[in-house]
DNA sequence: CGCTCCCTTGAAAATCCTCAACGAACGTGG
DNA sequence: CCACGTTCGTTGAGGATTTTCAAGGGAGCG
């Protein structure tokens, strides 16, 4: 599952994790195919993520298979740090997926003997957790329109306003994020484009353009 | 609204924050009457708060008054520190309430001079994004049966396990933690009362005995 | 004794989910 | 390059869960 393709660090985008380890980091790069997990909820955590390339899901279970997504990574973002022993929720790519890794032991190295990368560590896990408490809010009280249309927000922002905004999601993941079923999704998605605030962009459903942010916002409360 | 009612730094339960503040602190006693706003959404923050007696609540507000509560704090727990220049959401007593505090620049100026709080902190911040992961997946994906026992088995536990439970909190302020209205706590309640997994204990309705924790953490999912 | 707040319960309504069908896109292998 | 199976997305109908609206009783407090 897991393939090596470069072994030599590349240097553009690793400044955060960089500032993490005092600049003393090995750090590799490793590619994940498509649905590929990398790491599961309950192991121990060997390795910190920064995304290259590619897209990845991290979520908890229950029992019964009831799958909540807790957070979706996109090229640049870290994920995986954990402070405990056993990760608390498993890892996977959506599509293929370049990410650089880095052992977690020299973070937690670097933060013991004071290091540089510590104001980073709180700073990363803190906007972590506020991303965690707005999605309480919007899992908690929001209407399935509006939490599409945050959904909807979330990612033009992230992907910084593109003209035509490429999802690397299905609408199961879409769902499992919001806290609501496929079905509901689609129906939201539809309401929305026959309302006119967005586009299905050619003849897949995964690429979409937000015609009215305006009024999608006014929508997300 | 603030009642100082005791200027001297109280030593027993202090240890959290003098950690976290490398043992230089200053600390004061605060006194909360029922329902008064500690902090509220957007204020810039001032200080960090340990709970010596009563209970707060913590929530975010929709503009139009939906209200999710992201967390219950109890005695001996902390809460209110911020890493941005505003509070990310309100703070409320729920009954009086007494609270240390301390300047919430003495803990930045600590982690700053690599003090030994400085893990401590970490490890706080995670604490709060690991509630708030499993409480995500509270919200998005369990019943409002599963939802109201594990409030239920949360708070047993955070109490110790008492032979009563006595919430401080009413109904409403349960609903909003469990994004539910308070109707639907209240049938659930009713039903778990009925299967005789709880009692309720005398003619009030917020001390309550969980005669069956196995059939409930069963049903908690 | 009043009032207010709190909680419960019932009935009706709304939202969201489940089940089902269908069509389109994608990927694989010939 | 095409055929075929699989995945994916949409839409409809019916059902289940939760919410909304309403009423009533009990506890606490001035």
């Amino acid at each position: 599952m897991l393939v090596r393709i470069n072994t030599a660090p590349r240097m553009q985008i690793d400044g955060q994790l960089a500032a993490l380890a005092g600049e003393r980091m090995s750090c590799c790069e490793f590619r994940y195919r498509r649905g590929a997990e990398i790491f599961g909820e309950g192991e121990e955590p060997e390795y910190v993520y920064q995304i290259i390339s590619g897209a990845v899901r991290t979520y908890k279970l229950l029992p019964d298979g009831r799958r909540q997504i807790n957070a979706f990574h996109l090229a640049g973002d870290m994920f995986g740090f954990e402070n405990e022993t056993t990760h608390r929720f498993t890892a996977e790519a959506i599509v293929e997926t370049n990410v650089h890794l880095m052992r977690r032991t020299s973070i937690l190295e670097a933060v013991r003997h004071g290091g540089a990368g510590t104001k980073d560590l709180i700073k990363f896990v803190t906007q972590n957790l506020q991303h965690a408490e707005s999605h309480m809010l919007l899992l908690g009280r929001k209407t399935s329109l509006e939490r599409v249309t945050a959904f909807l927000i979330e990612m033009d922002e992230r992907l910084q306003h593109p003209d035509v905004m490429i999802l690397p999601m299905n609408r199961r993941d879409i769902a499992d994020y919001l806290g609501l079923t496929l079905e509901t999704v689609s129906r939201a998605l539809s309401i929305l484009r026959d309302e006119g605030l967005l586009r299905f962009d050619g003849n897949t459903q995964r690429r979409l353009e937000l015609v009215d942010r305006g009024a999608l916002a006014k929508i997300d409360a």
